[in-house]
RNA sequence: GGGGGCGUGGUGUAGUGGUGAACACACCGGCCUGUCAAGCCGGAGAUCGCGGGUUCGAACCCCGUCGCUCCCGCCA
């Protein structure tokens, strides 16, 4: 080893001690015949001296030392005098004594400060991300990365869970997201696909019998970026035979408690997690990913809105829609064009509007559209919405998505507008009895809300095929401050009732054999009652640690375009390659 | 595919039609034996992302384009 001990373990009582250390130059303070080293490695930081009278070899090579070089340094461990103590360092009560200093690496002047302050663009950290890697903020997120993962392993090993690894070369599904797809060189015209998830692969391992499975697994989803969202993210990826509903979700609700417990430093706002269905949190909240951060829960006022004679209000009720209502706290006093900016988020949902009542401070009622309300219906609407003098009430009338969404937009605007979430507190909550299916109005057909391995609540099998739009499945979601952290459910492996859910979403029997004819097959082999869960490890750990987007918590992440800026990916390849492959590149005309 | 924001020395920003593009940090040189965001003195460094246009004159206005980013669509 080059070196006897790290840069964050020296104490007061290694006083004396001879040590050699390596790292790199974090900073380097000179005074002419006394120059400070900053010395850092993984570990920590470590101010080394070099003194001209001690050491004037050690001290003509600190001279010519600069940032970011790599060096050794051969010394005595010493306390420091007392009224060069450092209390903000963990190391701050000693400091090495430089016998020698050795660069074992010189560095060019960094493009940016490793050490400073000033954030540089994400294209700069991009560009250079093995830099940014080495930034304080970077080595703390991947620190816990480590450790939450590790944490994970632990944890499921000790409950009998094995970890099996999945293909990455796999079949495609045209289902879900688009395809990452790899040539087949001994294939002509055929491809791989890279799995959105190892599901197909995870319900094989339970009829296999493995019983309990996880991995954590790299997925790829060919879809446009999001904060939360990357083209290949990692999920922890868990199957399990003989469980029911219950069993899984304590048991991930006991791993992710314990995991946030033991590496982050956030406090879990509610244990156990409180569990909402999908009816309720829609009613309440608008979204199926609440932040509970805060409440400021919505409130329905189509009955009352429906008996005034406020036109826009009672039309929509008539055909089938919504009046969804939120009290805003303290906002009565806004200004015509701060309403303007939440009408513009009401609008981005989709809304065509957004009506507004001012609760002043005596208690009555600013609007333009009061004249429609008799003085009992304002009174009921104030009581409903739960609003006190000072709040500004927010209206939408919709059809029940738009305006569900649009209050839930509103809402979360305002969380965060008025600053109601805690950024030290996690949130958690279970969203379970989702309805099975969506009604694709397009395509004319029932979409499975969640994916078409799901079960069916055993109770409601029978509504499959009087009812669709009643059957409530066996999914679960796992929601954290806004942002859903996992998803699962209990599976179907009974063939008939697969076929079912088949018919249901269009997908023909020939098809569904030819994309799922090895799962179905397995189902007739003796297929356990099983179901899984898939918490994203990317957003988990960001919440953890309290960062905006998952890249920052992605050692090497793309960008919005899915490029890799350091390396330069994608990129083209060599013509000889792709004729192995078999494939020809045709280029967009160009345009005009 | 669509909408918004940003792009100015190495880094982060200011400058929004008129002299020599300003500031902080970093960098280079000098001084300096108790600093820890060291200090003091001096210095170098920018064709203002790129292309075109308007104008007597463009970092600034217009059009296009590239890159980063946020959002919508998309994400079983």
């Amino acid at each position: 080893m080059l070196k006897s001990h790290n840069a964050g373990e020296l104490r007061a009582k290694d006083a004396g001690k001879r040590v050699t250390l390596a790292g790199w130059v974090n900073r380097r303070r000179e005074h002419g015949g006394l120059i400070f080293i900053d010395l850092r490695d993984r570990w920590g930081i470590t101010q080394v001296v070099a003194d001209i009278s001690h050491a004037p070899e050690a001290h003509r090579a600190a001279s010519k030392i600069r940032a970011e070089y790599v060096i050794q340094v051969n010394g005595t461990v010493r306390e420091r005098l007392p009224q060069a103590v450092n209390p903000d360092m963990p190391t701050g009560e000693i400091e090495v004594i430089a016998d020698e200093i050795k660069v074992l690496n010189p560095a060019k002047n960094p493009p940016f400060e490793i050490t400073g302050e000033v954030e540089p663009t994400e294209e700069v950290r991009m560009r250079w991300r093995y830099l940014d890697l080495r930034r304080e903020r970077m080595r703390r997120n991947m620190m816990l990365r480590h450790n939450a993962i590790l944490y994970m392993r632990n944890f499921l090993s000790e409950r009998g869970f094995v970890e099996i690894e999945t293909p990455i070369l796999f079949k495609s599904t045209p289902e879900g997201a688009r395809d990452y797809l790899v040539p087949s060189r001994v294939h002509p015209g055929k491809f791989f696909a890279l799995p959105q998830s190892p599901q197909q692969l995870k319900q094989l391992l339970m009829v296999a019998g493995f019983e309990r499975y996880f991995q954590i697994a790299r997925c790829f989803r060919d879809e446009d970026q999001r904060g939360d969202r990357q083209p290949e993210f990692t999920q922890l990826d868990m199957e399990m035979s003989f469980v029911e509903r219950e069993d899984v979700l304590q048991l991930v609700e006991e791993l992710i408690i314990g995991m946030v417990e033991t590496v982050s430093e956030k406090r879990i706002k509610t244990k156990p997690f409180p569990r909402l269905s999908y009816a309720e949190t829609i009613e309440r909240f608008g979204t199926d990913r609440p932040d509970l951060r805060f409440g400021l829960e919505l409130a329905d006022v189509s009955d009352i809105a429906s008996q005034s004679d406020f036109r826009v209000f009672t039309s929509v009720v008539q055909s089938g829609g919504l009046v969804r209502a939120l009290a805003a706290p303290g906002l009565a006093g806004y200004s015509r064009s701060q309403i303007a900016e939440l009408e513009g988020i009401a609008k981005e949902a989709g809304a065509k509007g957004l009506a507004t009542i001012a609760v002043e401070a005596d208690g009555s009622l600013r609007s333009s559209i009061t004249k429609f309300f008799s003085e009992d219906q304002l009174a009921a609407l104030v009581e409903k919405v739960g609003a006190q003098p000072g709040d500004l009430i927010l209206f939408v009338a919709d059809e029940p998505a738009i305006a569900n969404e649009a209050l839930s937009e509103l809402r979360t605007e305002l969380g965060r507008r008025l600053k109601l979430a805690d950024p030290n507190e996690l949130a958690f909550t279970w969203i379970i009895d989702f309805p099975l299916f969506e009604w694709n109005a397009e395509e004319e057909r029932w979409d499975p809300s969640h994916h078409m391995f799901t079960a069916p609540k055993p109770e409601h099998v029978a509504l499959l095929d009087t009812d669709p739009a009643a059957v409530q499945s066996q999914q679960y979601d796992l929601v954290c401050n806004g942002y859903e952290v996992a998803g699962g459910s209990i599976r179907i492996h009974e063939r008939e009732v697969q076929e079912k859910i088949f018919e249901l979403i269009g997908l023909e029997i020939e098809d569904a054999r030819e994309r799922f004819g090895h799962l179905l097959e397995a189902f007739e082999y003796g297929a356990p009652p099983h179901g899984g869960i898939a918490p994203g490890v990317d957003r988990l750990i960001m919440l953890m640690a309290g960062e905006p987007n998952i890249r920052e918590v992605i050692a090497f992440p793309k960008t919005q375009r899915a490029a890799d800026l350091m390396a330069g990916a994608p990129s083209e390849v060599d013509p000889a390659q792709l004729e192995e492959l078999h494939i020809a590149i045709v280029r967009e005309p160009e345009a005009k």
